[in-house]
Order: structure tokens, then C-alpha cells, then sequence
DNA sequence: CATTTTAACTTTGTATCGCAAAGTACTTTT
DNA sequence: AAAAGTACTTTGCGATACAAAGTTAAAATG
């Protein structure tokens, strides 16, 4: 496979979790409700896609509580925006290829 | 959900079809022996991925023998091309929103 | 002529995914 | 006491991905 495919991350070919990635990535807290009037998702499927994004050390929780209310916020780490960035470049190498 | 993921084709969420539209956007004849081995796919994988994109509408299909040996390439349509390219463009501006 | 090979699938089986809906836990508001 | 809010987890189901094996038809080989 040529490489720029290879290079692809396979946990950002979902929608779901490359627009959560960009979010986080542009915004260093993006809490649950945020993310689900964003994204437009259920609580059960961002709970799960989130989850995969945590699982693979890329994204972590931070779970406090505003005045009375519980809120859960996200956060990138290094590992993810590392991983984020690098998935966009090979995305953007693959357009050079394309029209240059 | 933010315009730019609305954008995104799902059909071009795969791998393995994004990367069948880059080797069919580039150059107008692909044959399945070039795909199969540029991709490293199973005959079977290539074949159904590649029906999804030809029930799209994306590929053309065009059977021919050389010499005596038949010989399956497959051909981007018009409106392949503009869906991918399209798809490409709602990329490229996620990235530019995240590093302008 | 019979067998094997090649090309391109199709079928089958299995594992995983994606998602909505419903259920849960704990708290707060009414 | 009951209803509502927050953030999940569980359940169930249809869709997807893939390898492996089976299929078809012609060609090459013995």
C-alpha cells in the first residue's frame, strides 16, 4: 500500500471522532454538552467514540463540578495532538499528490 | 454538526476506497492486478469495496482481453471525480480551520 | 484429452462497528 | 416525594470489513 494510505490513522476514519479531535484540538476544554450539540450525537454514541479516543491515550477526562452540577470535560494530550497532526499531514499529502 | 463533517462522503470514509479513488483520479486506466497489489487487498476485499464505489456511481467498469488473458480495469466517472474532489476540498478546509 | 493455472469474482462466515433506545446512578430542582 | 439533569452503560440490531473458500471460464501445460 503506498504509504501515504499507511500513514493514515485508523481511529480517525470516523467522523465522529475527527470532528471531536477537532474540536479539542483547536479548544484545550470542549465539555460533554458542547461536543453533543457540535457533533449532534447521542450521549450513548459519544460516550463510545470518546472512549476509543481515551482508550488509545489520546484524549483525557476531566470530571468536576460547576456550581452543583456535574460536567465533564475533554482534553487532548500530547499523544493525540501528535497523532491528530500527523494524521492531517498525510491527509495533506495525499491531496498534494492529487492537484499539486 | 459543523458544516465541514456534514461535507465528508461517507463512502470515502474508508481506506481502502479513498485509496482506490487516488490511484483512479491520477490515472484514467487502473486494472485489478495494479489495485490489488498497490493496495494489498484480497481479491474478494477489492472486488466488493470496489462494487460500492461502481454502485455510487463513482467507477466505470471495462472488460477487454489482452492478448488472451481477460483483463477487468476500472475508470473514474465524471461524477466520481467531482464527488471526490469535493470530498478533498471539505478535507483541506478542516485542516485550514485548524492550522490556518 | 485431462489437469492445472490464471483472472476475477461471489459466497460464506465471523468479528467488529455504529447507532438509537432504554436503563442506571447520583444529584438537584420543584 | 416526584421530576429533571448529567453522564454514562447496556442492549439489540443492522451494516461493514475482511479472509478464506468456492465458482466460472478460458488458457496453458503435461
Amino acid at each position: 500500500m503506498s504509504s501515504y494510505l499507511t500513514d493514515f490513522n485508523k481511529v480517525f476514519e470516523s467522523r465522529v471522532r475527527l470532528g471531536m479531535m477537532s474540536l479539542l484540538v483547536v479548544q484545550e476544554q470542549v465539555d460533554f454538552g458542547q461536543i453533543k450539540e457540535n457533533l449532534q450525537l447521542s450521549d450513548g454514541n459519544l460516550a463510545s467514540h470518546m472512549a476509543a479516543l481515551e482508550k488509545m491515550g489520546y484524549v483525557e477526562v476531566r470530571k468536576q463540578f460547576i456550581g452543583k452540577k456535574p460536567n465533564t470535560t475533554y482534553a487532548i494530550t500530547a499523544l493525540g495532538r501528535q497523532a491528530f497532526v500527523e494524521h492531517l499531514a498525510s491527509l495533506e499529502k495525499l491531496i498534494q499528490q492529487i492537484h499539486p
